[in-house]
RNA sequence: GCCGGAUUAGCUCAGUUGGUAGAGCAACCGCCUUGUAAGCGGUAGGUCGUCAGUUCGAACCCGACAUCCGGCACCA
C-alpha cells in the first residue's frame, strides 16, 4: 500500500491505490480544486494517474511553472487543436508543443488563413473552455492508432507514431468529451488538465507564421499559430505590457530616434552609420584595440576582394558559394571577402616562422560581406555587410588550452565593461558534414571543454552545430525580448592551415602545421552595437555616449560664455555641443533628455560670475552647481572608469 | 529563400462604401530673452514604395516587383 512523500517531506499512507486527485483531496478541498496534474518521482502525470507503489508526489497547479506548462499544453493540443478542426475540418494537425510564455501549433490548412481567423479561433477556444469537457487518457494498440489517424487524414500524427520505436506498442491518446458527436481525440503523451475549463481565460493567440515540418526546409511548410498563456489575467497583462515596453527599446527605433544609423532600400542589410552612431563605433573599436594590444596581438588589414582561387583553396567557394558576393574585372572573378581567415593565413605564410614565434596572434577589424537570405536580415543585428573584431591565433597543439582560457578571461572582462552579465555559453560539436578525422575532432572538442572547465564557467553542448573545420565555443547575448544572438566565438581549426599550407619550423628543424584559432569577442560590430542599444535602452553610460554634454544658457546674452565653456570642454576631450537657440531652458532640458545626453550644463549670470556651472545628470530632476574645473575632473574620472 | 503582415510629409500616425490627401511633432520665418521635461503666431512640405491593370475616376480594388516587420529555414 503506497506511502506518498510530498515535497515538504511529509508522508501520507493509503491502504489502496490512489490517484493524484485522491492525494490532493486528502490534503484539502482547495488544492483538490486547483490541482491540474501531478509529478510522480519526477515524471509529470495526469491527475488521474494511479499510484500503487511508494512514491514522491507533488501536486501541480497553475501557480507553479510546471503546472503552467501543462495548462499551456492542453490549450494547444486540446483546445486550440479542437477549435481548428471545428472551423477547418480538413486541416491536418502536426505538432503543438509548449514554449516559454505559451505554446504553438503547426497545422497544414486547406487554405490560407488570416489574422482575422485567429480571432475566430480564439473565440471558439473560449467557447470550448466554457463547455468544460473532461480530458481523459486512453491507451491504444500501435497499429490501431496508426490506422485511426490515417482514416481521419491526419497523416502527420500517423507519421509521428510510425517514427516511435517499435517497442512502444501502447500509444496514448487523449479524448475530450464523451464518446459521442462532440468528441475530440488526439495523439499525445500528456499529461493534460483534467477538464478544459481549468485552462482559464488568461491566454491570447498572438501571431501566424510559416514553419517547416520537422524543421527541415525540404519538407512541407505548415502554418504555425502562436499563443501566450498564463495562470491569471494579471500575468497575461503584465506579459503583454512587457512586450510593449521592449518595443520601445528596439535598436531600430532608438537608432532612428537618436540619429545613430539608417538602412535603406538601395543597400539591404548594409548600414549607413550616422555621425553619432559612428562615434559609438569608434569608441568601442578603440577600446577593443587597447585590449588587443594588452593581449599581444598584431593588428593587420587585408583586401576587401580576392581572386576566386583563394576561396577555392580555403574551401569557402565549395561550401558557401551562393552566399558570396562576386565581382569581375579583366576576365578575373573575385569574391568580396566573407571572412578574414584566408587573408590572415596569407600574412602568416608571407614569412617563414619559427616555433619561437608561436603563439602568433593576428587581429583585424575585418569588413566582410555575406549574401544572407533576405528573410534572415534583422535591423543591424543580422546584416549583409558587417565588421568582425576578428582574430586568428597560430599556435601549437599544446598552446591551445591556455590561449582559449586567456581569451575567455579577456572576453568576460570586456562584456562586463559593457554591462553584460547574462551570457550564454555554448559548445558546438562536430557536424555531419565535416573535414578531418574523428580522432582530430575528439582532441579538438576535449581541448575546448578543458579550457571551459578551467575557466570555471557553465556551458551547454550542442551536437551537430560546429563549423565544418572544427568545434566552437559561442558566447550569446540577449536582445530586449529575449532573442539570443551569438556575439563572441572561439573556434578550433585544423583544416584551414592544411588547405592553405601554413607551416612553422619546429625545434627539431622539421616543418610543422600550426593550429589555427578563430576568435572574436563582440563578433560583429553592428550586432554588438545593436544589442548595446537595446541593453541600455539608448541611455549610454557617459564613456560611450555619442554626445556627452550639452551647454545651454539662460538667455542669449550668455551665448559667448556658453560657447567658451563648450570650447573648454572640447579641448579637454569631452564630446560636447552648445545650444544658443532662443528657446526656453525647460524646452532645451527636455530636448536633450529625449536625446539621452548624459550631462546638461546650464549657465546663468550667477554661474558665469562665479566660474561655476549648473549640472543636471540624465535621469535626475535635480541639478548641482560645481566649479568648472571640479566638474571637469569629476567627469574625466568617470569616463576613465568606463561608467 | 518560405509563410503571414506592412509601406501615406523628415518622424509618429489619421484617411468613411473608389470622387485627385490630413493631424501632431520636427524644419523654416517672425515675436518673446527666458533658471532646469513642450512660450506664441505664421510659412513651407506628398507622383500615397515602384511598375502595370480594372474604372469616367484609384492612397483605397486586382497583379508583379522592391524593402521592412513577425516567424521558419540559414548563419563559415
Amino acid at each position: 500500500m503506497p506511502i506518498i512523500t510530498l515535497p515538504d517531506g511529509s508522508q501520507r499512507q493509503f491502504d489502496h491505490p490512489v490517484t493524484g486527485l485522491d492525494i490532493a483531496t486528502d490534503i484539502g478541498p482547495g488544492l483538490a480544486k486547483a490541482a491540474i496534474a501531478i509529478k510522480v518521482d519526477g515524471e509529470q502525470r495526469d491527475i488521474y494517474h494511479q499510484i500503487s507503489e511508494d512514491a514522491n508526489v507533488s501536486i501541480l497547479t497553475s501557480k507553479d511553472e510546471e503546472g503552467l506548462d501543462v495548462l499551456r499544453h492542453t490549450l494547444a493540443a486540446q483546445i486550440l487543436a479542437r477549435a481548428i478542426k471545428t472551423h477547418f475540418p480538413t486541416a491536418k494537425l502536426a505538432i503543438g508543443p509548449t514554449i516559454e510564455h505559451g505554446f504553438y501549433y503547426d497545422v497544414e490548412f486547406p487554405q490560407n488563413i488570416t489574422p482575422e481567423d485567429l480571432a475566430t479561433l480564439e473565440a471558439t477556444m473560449r467557447k470550448i473552455i466554457k463547455e468544460g469537457n473532461e480530458v481523459t487518457r486512453e491507451l491504444w494498440a500501435r497499429d490501431e492508432a496508426i490506422s485511426y489517424f490515417e482514416n481521419k487524414g491526419e497523416s502527420y500524427k500517423a507519421e509521428i507514431i510510425r517514427d516511435t520505436p517499435e517497442s512502444e506498442q501502447q500509444i496514448s491518446l487523449y479524448r475530450q468529451g464523451n464518446n459521442g458527436e462532440d468528441t475530440f481525440m488526439d495523439l499525445c503523451r500528456g499529461p493534460h488538465l483534467r477538464t478544459v475549463s481549468q485552462a482559464g481565460e488568461a491566454f491570447k493567440l498572438t501571431t501566424l507564421a510559416g514553419a517547416y515540418w520537422r524543421g527541415n526546409s525540404d519538407n512541407q511548410q505548415l502554418t504555425r499559430i502562436y499563443g501566450v498563456a498564463f495562470a491569471d489575467k494579471k500575468q497575461l497583462k503584465a506579459h503583454l505590457h512587457m512586450l510593449e515596453e521592449a518595443q520601445k527599446r528596439d535598436h531600430r527605433r532608438i537608432g532612428k530616434q537618436l540619429d545613430l544609423f539608417h538602412l535603406q532600400e538601395h543597400a539591404p542589410g548594409m548600414v549607413f552609420w550616422h555621425a553619432k552612431g559612428w562615434t559609438i563605433w569608434q569608441i568601442i573599436e578603440q577600446y577593443i584595440r587597447q585590449k588587443l594590444i594588452q593581449a599581444d596581438y598584431q593588428e593587420v588589414k587585408t583586401p576587401q576582394i580576392a581572386d576566386r582561387s583563394l576561396w577555392e583553396a580555403s574551401g569557402h567557394w565549395e561550401n558557401y558559394r551562393e552566399n558570396m558576393f562576386t565581382t569581375e574585372s579583366e576576365k578575373r572573378l573575385y569574391a568580396v571577402k566573407p571572412m578574414n581567415c584566408p587573408c590572415h593565413v596569407q600574412i602568416f605564410n608571407n614569412t617563414l616562422h619559427s616555433y619561437r614565434d608561436l603563439p602568433l596572434r593576428m587581429a583585424e577589424f575585418g569588413s566582410c560581406h555575406r549574401n544572407e537570405p533576405s528573410g534572415a536580415l534583422h535591423g543591424i543585428m543580422r546584416v549583409r555587410g558587417f565588421t568582425q573584431d576578428d582574430g586568428h591565433i597560430f599556435c601549437t597543439n599544446d598552446q591551445v588550452t591556455e590561449e582559449v582560457i586567456n581569451f575567455n578571461t579577456q572576453l568576460m572582462e570586456l562584456y562586463k565593461d559593457f554591462g553584460f552579465t547574462d551570457i550564454e555559453i555554448k559548445l558546438a560539436l562536430r557536424p555531419d558534414k565535416r573535414a578531418g578525422s574523428d580522432e582530430v575532432w575528439d582532441k579538438a572538442e576535449e581541448g575546448l571543454r578543458e579550457a571551459l572547465r578551467a575557466s570555471n564557467v557553465e556551458w551547454e553542448e550542442m551536437t551537430n552545430e560546429g563549423a565544418f573545420y572544427g568545434p566552437k565555443i559561442e558566447y550569446h547575448l540577449k536582445d530586449t525580448i529575449g532573442r539570443s544572438w551569438q556575439c563572441g566565438t572561439m573556434q578550433l581549426d585544423f583544416v584551414l592551415p592544411e588547405r592553405l599550407d601554413a607551416v612553422y619550423i619546429a625545434e627539431d628543424n622539421s616543418r610543422q602545421r600550426p593550429v589555427m584559432l578563430h576568435r572574436a569577442i563582440v563578433g560583429s560590430m553592428e550586432r554588438f552595437i545593436g544589442i548595446l542599444i537595446e541593453n541600455y535602452a539608448g541611455t549610454f553610460p557617459l564613456w560611450l555616449a555619442p554626445t556627452q554634454a550639452v551647454v545651454i544658457g539662460i538667455t542669449n546674452q550668455l551665448d559667448d560664455a556658453v560657447i567658451s565653456l563648450g570650447q573648454k570642454l572640447q579641448q579637454a576631450g569631452i564630446r560636447v555641443i552648445t545650444d544658443t537657440s532662443n528657446n526656453k531652458v525647460s524646452y532645451k532640458v527636455r530636448e536633450y533628455a529625449k536625446q539621452k545626453v548624459p550631462l546638461t550644463l546650464v549657465l546663468g549670470n550667477k554661474e558665469v560670475e562665479d566660474g561655476t556651472v549648473s549640472v543636471r545628470r540624465l535621469g535626475s530632476d535635480q541639478s548641482e552647481t560645481l566649479a568648472v574645473d571640479n566638474f571637469l575632473n569629476q567627469i574625466q574620472q568617470q569616463i576613465a572608469n568606463k561608467k
